[in-house]
DNA sequence: GATACAGCAA
DNA sequence: AACAGTGCTGTATC
């Protein structure tokens, strides 16, 4: 009775975790506190008009900076932090590097362009900072020690709010068994009061543990070693970079005082059964103290060790070790993620993390493809010796070896729930029973939490490292991957990456093509929305957009490739230019042939991909990449595209190296998704530059679908295209044994009565090209209107 | 034994 | 909300 009450008490006032700022606001507000805290700084908040009411609001203007509290020196410091959690950074401060380094450590970038970076505390962020490291003082410390203004009250107490409890609890595999572990010996007695948890435990029988006779719990003193990571990573950069800036430290003394000093540490602790971890984590994060994993892999005895080390002629690059030292910072291995751009590593930092663990290792993926190219790159790295590494999908089931080793397959083969074949079935069970010393999750961020849940149950591991080039999803269920896999150890900034040449110099467009007034009146016409992306995509001024790029970036002597997730649009405007594409039913092999042809057959410089090209497959090197048609704003996928020419290049002139276009047709939806799409790229500082002409295309007269009779031939067939549903027989009728478009192949013209009848009127007479005049002729709702009940 | 393809699932 | 694309299995084919 007590406990429950004690519990609920605990969990509605001292330790509740808040998910969002506003929960906290909310709450602050209800307890009264959030008035105060605004009436003592006078600060600016958002959504709060009691600043207006409360301050003598006489004036329109009001010169807050003393009021909220702004030092003497804010010139030399970098950070403005707002009440709500937000957190201004300037770059060009002297002190910028140090200071971005502290705010990914403790803060989710927002925002990062190139004066004024933002960034947000939020619980999670918080709870990633404690978990490498990172005490709720030093937070507060150094924040305060780089903002201008003295730290608003309230983001104090947010951070002491959501740090209190975070991190303060882990669970350690040690030889074996799985402990509970704390240096708070208090925390622990209160988990013990949880039913669920009580029962997991499992009473301490050895007799060299040093038990507490008051509490029970086990006392181990930890004696705080190195870590030593092999490629040259030192232990002493566990610790946060600002933290030992020498600025910082005299601020920092003071504060450590009481806090306890690392190296005579007390870990208090106690066994629970093996069987019991899941629900004991579950129940630890109701309590509100999520428990932390670490890997103790250095005084692992049980499980054998991989004879594994990096090459010494391999390099580590400085973002790299740096998001390694934070997984093993204290000497052992921490689960998170990690976050990096295509083209920057990831598969390297995967392996520089098995490298250091050196125990049994195992590699999931989204594909088959991807499972080769792990593979390969272990090879490539390490000095592993190839029959220490098994492949396990579909068509290659090798069988694990039989001590440790390197096995490498993918997620659905994992979690796969329906009948197994015989071998499969064998293998499987080699991975369930065998304890992992590292999980590598590739991608983590397109695989269904659901998917991960099964993955990571069946699969027995001491340490779970997420790589991923963009945390985000459109369904906004990363929250799930934090708490299955572990918090976010390490972000990259891709500009920071560009600046220093790890990373190719993007120029980045937006072309806008007019619609052609056929087209466009088709558009507002139809009801079917499937009908008008098929007319956005297909339209003629866009083809040629594309048409002038390909021809311009090709006379450079650049290497294209064109993405379009419209299949139609694909095989249209590929055999209509000549050039080879790959789509999902070109087989292997095809494939392998045609992306080796573009990568070393000088004459073949541009070739098509659809959606395939996303994800699993290994597209060669590229410098320019065009994007016809991709649908709903996916931010990811513009994301991932543009990292498939990151890959740095060769700098010429200084200037940029690599181009990514988007062409988008005017007025239509396709610019509310383009918006949508950049947002992520824009948040990494990219900027999008917006073309609205192209110089000399309207004078190019070999260009394709520059007369009228030719736009109206395609649109005749793209109209014809949506109604007989029998799209299936135009493919294969053009599916050669080679994906090739023959050259400029026309269909017979006037075959489709549609074109005739549906283009026909003497109003329509502006073509490609037209001006804006027109466009505002039809955009006109009166028209719209006028025009859609004689369609019905 | 390798390959190709249909059918299913997520 | 729809769709393209994927991987795994079993069966048919040479």
């Amino acid at each position: 009775m007590t406990d429950s009450r004690k519990r609920k008490d605990r969990s509605t006032n001292t330790t509740k975790t808040y998910n969002t700022w506003t929960d906290f606001e909310e709450e602050l507000e209800e307890s009264g506190e959030f008035n105060q805290s605004i009436k003592k700084t006078n600060s600016v908040t958002s959504n709060n008009n009691n600043i207006n009411t409360e301050t003598e609001g006489k004036g329109s203007f009001h010169d807050f900076s003393k009021k909220c509290g702004l030092k003497k020196d804010d010139k030399t410091r970098p950070l403005w932090v707002c009440p709500d959690g937000h957190i201004f950074l300037e770059t060009f401060s002297p002190i910028y590097k140090q200071a971005s380094d502290f705010l990914v450590a403790i803060s989710e970038p927002v925002c990062r362009p190139q004066l004024i970076h933002e960034y947000q505390l939020t619980p999670y962020s918080l709870y990633a900072a404690v978990s490498v490291g990172l005490e709720t003082n030093d937070i507060i410390t150094v924040l305060n020690r780089l903002s201008k203004l003295y730290l608003p009250k309230e983001v104090e107490q947010f951070i002491r709010q959501c740090t209190q409890s975070y991190g303060k609890v882990k669970l350690v595999l040690q030889k074996n068994k799985y402990f509970v572990e704390s240096a708070y010996p208090e925390v622990l007695e209160f988990l013990l009061k949880d039913s669920t948890i009580a029962s997991s435990r499992i009473k301490p029988t050895l007799e060299e543990s040093v038990i507490d006779p008051k509490t029970g719990l086990i006392i181990n003193k930890v004696e705080i070693v190195g870590a030593q990571i092999s490629g040259g990573l030192q232990a002493n950069q566990s610790l946060d970079p600002v933290l030992k800036n020498d600025a910082l430290t005299s601020l920092l003394e003071e504060e450590e005082e009481d806090t306890v000093n690392n190296s005579d540490q007390h870990f208090h602790s106690f066994e629970i059964n093996s069987q019991m971890v899941e629900e004991v984590k579950k129940r630890c994060i109701q309590l509100d103290y999520p428990v932390l994993e670490e890997y103790d892999f250095r005084n692992d005895t049980v499980n054998p060790n991989l004879n594994i080390d990096l090459k010494p002629t391999t390099m580590i690059r400085p973002y790299q070790e740096k998001s390694l030292s934070k997984m093993f910072g204290n000497g052992r291995a921490r689960s998170g993620i990690i976050v990096l751009p295509c083209g920057a590593g990831k598969s390297l930092s995967g392996i520089t993390a098995a490298c250091t663990v050196k125990k049994s290792i195992l590699v999931l993926c989204t594909s088959a493809v991807s499972v080769e190219q792990w593979k390969y790159q272990f090879k490539l790295w390490s000095n592993i010796e190839e029959k220490m590494i098994s492949k396990f999908t579909s068509d290659n089931k090798e069988k694990l070896c039989s001590l440790a080793g390197v096995t490498i397959t993918t997620y659905t083969m994992v979690a796969f729930g329906g009948r197994r074949s015989a071998d499969s079935l064998k293998i499987m069970n080699e991975i369930t029973n065998r304890e992992w010393g590292l999980v590598l999750l590739d991608e983590v961020h397109v695989v269904p939490a659901a998917m991960f849940r099964k993955v990571l149950t069946v699969t027995k591991a001491h340490c779970k490292l997420g790589l991923t080039a963009t945390l985000l999803r459109e369904d906004e269920k990363i929250q799930d991957l934090n708490f299955l896999i572990g918090p976010k150890l390490y972000e990259a900034n891709w500009l920071d990456l560009q600046k220093s040449g790890f990373l190719a110099n993007v120029s980045c467009s937006e072309v806008w093509c007019p619609m052609s007034a056929e087209f466009y009146k088709e558009y507002l016409i139809n009801d079917s929305q499937c009908k008008k992306k098929l007319l956005y995509t297909m339209n003629p001024n866009k083809f040629r957009a594309c048409e002038y790029l390909i021809k311009f970036h090709e006379q450079r002597g650049d290497k294209i490739i064109v993405f379009s997730d419209n299949v139609y649009a694909l095989q249209k405007y590929a055999k209509g230019l000549g050039k080879y594409f790959i789509y999902g039913p070109t087989s292997g092999h095809e494939r392998m042939s045609i992306l080796s042809k573009f990568q070393h057959d000088p004459k073949v410089r541009t070739i098509f991909i659809s959606k395939v090209g996303d994800t699993s497959i290994d597209i060669p090197e590229a410098t320019v990449i065009i994007q016809v048609s991709s649908h709903y704003g996916s931010r990811r996928q513009e994301a991932q595209r543009l990292g498939r020419i990151l890959r740095p290049k060769p700098k010429s002139d200084g200037l940029y190296n690599a181009f990514f276009y988007s062409l988008v047709s005017k007025d239509t939806q396709e610019m509310y998704y383009s918006t949508k799409r950049q947002q992520f790229l824009i948040d990494q500082g990219y900027s999008f530059k917006v073309i609205s002409e192209l110089p000399g295309l309207d004078q190019d007269p070999t260009l394709k679908y520059t007369s009228k009779q030719e736009q109206l031939e395609l649109l005749g067939q793209v109209l014809g295209e949506g109604e007989d549903s029998g799209k299936n027989e135009t493919l294969e009728e053009d599916f050669d044994d080679i994906t090739r478009g023959g050259t400029a192949k026309k269909q017979k013209p006037g075959t489709n009565p549609t074109a005739v009848s549906r283009t026909t009127g003497g109003s329509m007479k502006a073509l490609s090209g037209a001006n804006d005049v027109n466009y505002m002729e039809y955009q006109t709702p009166s028209i719209y209107n006028k025009n859609r009940p004689l369609k019905k």
